[in-house]
Formats: structure tokens, sequence, C-alpha cells
DNA sequence: AATTTTGGCAACCGCGACCGT
DNA sequence: CACGGTCGCGGTTGCCAAAAT
């Protein structure tokens, strides 16, 4: 026995939505709501319509402050990230995005984004000249198939260190890239961190936890030096233009995910050694030629605060804390950065490919790894 | 200019999760 | 706890307009 249709299939229209009856359904449910019924909607109002039909209608096109038209960069950067992060959870991604609906973005990634994305992966021939970083990355990468687009995707992130963090194990070096996130991986799993210049947000999700790490003036960056593709400032990924205005949930616009504010604070005061702040913004080319090093840097720090801005969201308010930047950089070095202009700081490449090479797998760039649970409740501010 | 192909987008559909009884 | 109704998500389809041939 097959499932009860939601509504007499036979007297309900299908199709484009007439202006007369997108004016009767929007004059309906400013006049009474929804009443949390969507099945009984269309008869009360009137409408020959399915009730699913009604709520897509409404939701997608009618409601106040739907935004349509051309996504901004930061709109690119972010579904980016999270879809790298979370993969095809497109409410969610839209959840990020005030006035953008989950449909219009998946119809923004698959017809659009998607293909800026793939174009920017470099030809293989180039791909030799990457750093080493990218290239011992690309042992694992480029000789397995990559039909499917979450391939091609992890690997692209790959090459623009766009950075997977997938660990469970405990720090087997202190001289370790990741140093700085392992005391956090338990309950914090950054799995991609996209340029923070411009406040924009980092996203980092995981099974258990997902949250936001949000910069002021400050911000993460984890740089490739010799990345020889859209080299703009010292973003990793650039999506054109800086200047514009991030959707920074800051400003109370944003709805976020919440989880585990408290974790987070605790993880993060223990665990940042491994970062290094700088307060340069540049991106040294000459560098590009011994792409023997790699470097963290905290981002275009034109002020001298040395706090890491976190913001978390785990109650009705959500909370600003602030981690102290390390003072050490893990590493053996003494950091002076306070005043530096420039503390950057270089890792030795056969380090950095230990440990990348010992997470080849990328937990959440790929959709296999996609659960089919209902999204994590938001909640909105 | 006519026809075909491609791209973009709105809408549909099926299914799993949620919720009330 | 079980069940049925409803919601919401994400994949897919289909239409239309623009671009290509």
């Amino acid at each position: 026995m097959g499932r009860a249709p939601c509504c007499d299939k036979a007297n309900v229209k299908k199709g484009p939505w007439a202006p007369e009856e997108d004016a009767k359904l929007k004059e309906f449910i400013e006049k009474y709501g929804t009443g949390g019924n969507w099945i009984a909607l269309p008869q009360k109002a009137g409408l020959k319509r399915c009730g699913k039909s009604c709520r897509l209608r409404w939701l997608n096109y009618l409601r106040p402050n739907i935004k349509h038209g051309e996504f901004s960069d930061d709109e690119d950067r972010i579904i980016c990230s999270l879809y790298a992060n979370i993969g095809s959870r497109w409410s969610i991604i839209a959840a990020q995005l005030p006035g953008r609906t989950d449909n219009d973005i998946k119809n923004y990634w698959n017809t659009k984004l998607k293909k800026k994305l793939m174009g920017m992966v470099p030809p293989l021939d180039q791909r030799k000249l990457l750093t080493p970083f990218s290239t011992s990355l690309l042992q694992t990468t480029t000789n397995s198939s990559s039909s499917s687009f979450s391939s091609t995707l992890s690997q692209l992130c790959r090459e623009y260190n766009v950075y997977n963090y997938n660990s469970t194990t405990s720090p087997s070096s202190t001289k370790s890239l990741i140093t700085g996130f392992d005391s956090i991986a338990s309950s914090f799993q950054p799995n991609l961190m996209f340029n923070n210049n411009h406040n924009n947000i980092i996203p980092f999700a995981n099974n258990h936890h997902s949250s936001y790490l949000q910069s002021g003036q400050e911000g993460f960056n984890l740089i490739n030096h010799s990345m020889q593709f859209y080299p703009g400032k010292d973003n990793m990924l650039m999506f054109g233009g800086t200047d514009q205005a991030s959707c920074s949930s800051s400003d109370g616009s944003c709805s976020q995910i919440s989880y585990g504010g408290k974790e987070i604070k605790q993880e993060m005061n223990g665990g940042l050694q491994g970062f290094y702040p700088s307060s340069t913004n540049g991106y040294d080319h000459h560098q590009q030629e011994s792409s023997q090093k790699f470097m963290l840097d905290y981002g275009n720090n034109n002020n001298n605060n040395n706090n890491l801005q976190f913001s978390s969201w785990g109650g009705p308010h959500h909370h600003h804390q602030e981690v102290q930047k390390p003072t050490s950089n893990g590493f053996g070095n003494s950091n002076s950065s306070n005043t530096t202009t420039s503390a950057q700081l270089q890792y030795d490449l056969e380090e950095v490919k230990q440990l990348i090479s010992s997470n080849p797998n990328s937990l959440l760039f790929n959709d296999e790894n996609k659960t089919h649970e209902r999204a994590p409740p938001l909640y909105y501010y």
C-alpha cells in the first residue's frame, strides 16, 4: 500500500503560479498566517493548489525580504565554505545567507558556482609546479579517479590550502602544522579555512558540533605562498573584490548554528600554540619561487590587537570570546608579534607533508559521508 | 532566419524526520 | 510506544529564454 497523497492530485493546479494566485496566497498569509498547517491552507485561501506548493511558493518567492539577483563574492565564499564542510545541506547554508533560499542557493551552486570553482582548478601540467604541499597531496589524488565532483572539489580545496582537518589522533609532534588544532579536534574540527581578512566567518563543522570562528580585525589564514593562482592579497581562494561587507553574524542578521560555545572556548584557549601571528598583509611573490615552506598567518592585522575573537552561539545570546594568540609558536621560536610587521614563520616541508599524508582522507569533502539526518536545529537571533 | 542546444530557474516529488494523539 | 498527519529537505524535472549553429 502506497503512501496517501497529501492532496487531491486531480483537483490541484500545477506549474507556474499566476500573479492572481500569488496575490491570493500573499494576502491570506499576511492576514492569517500559515496557521501551522500548509495542507489546509490552500482551501482556506481559495487556492487550487497543493499545500506543499503553497509553502514552496511562499518560502521561495513571496515571503518578505527575499533577495533575488546576483550573489556577492562574500556569499560565494560562504556557500563554498559551507559546502566544503557540510555538503549539500542547502537549508543550513541558506540559514547563513539572509534573504536567500535553499532553492536559490542550490540552483546557483549547480548552475554557476560549481563551474566557477571547477574553472579554478589548474591544468595538470601546471599543478606540478605547485608546492610540495600540493604535490604531496596530489599523489593521493591525481592517480585516483576524479569522476565525481566532490573529489574534484576536494582536490581543488586541497590545492588552495583549504585545510581539512580530520584528526582524531593526538598530536604526534609539537612541530606540527596542526598542533594548534589538535587539542581542538575532539569537539571542534575545522574543515575549511578561507581567507579571513574581511571579517569573514570561518565555518567549522563536524558530526557533533558546528560553530563559527569569526574574526574581527583578526583572523586565521593558512597561506601557501607558492600558490600561483588567484594570489590576490593573501587570499587562499578569491572571488573577486574584497571590499564588500560579509555576512557577519555579529550583526544579528544571520541565523547561526549553535553548539557548545563553552567547549570551544576551553579548547581554543589551550590549543592555539601552533598558529603564528602576523601583521603582514603581504603576498610575497618571491617566496613563490622557493616553494618549500608554509606559513600560517593571522591575517590582515592592521592593529596590534593580539587576540583572536571567537563568537559562539550556545544559547539565547551569543557570546564573543577572546582568545589569546599564542606567544610561543610551538616550534621553538619565540614570537614577538606584538609589534612586528611580519612575523611570518615557516614550516618544514617534510613535517607538513607527513602530517597531511597521514590524513589523506577528507571526511567532509566527500558526499558519501553526508549524513541523512535532518539538519540540526538553528537558532535565529 | 530557422532550428537546435544550453543554461537558468521555478516548481515538483519522494522520503525521512518530527510531532501530536 | 505506535501510528498517522504534516513538515522540510534535497534531488530532479520541465519550461522558457538565450546562445550557438
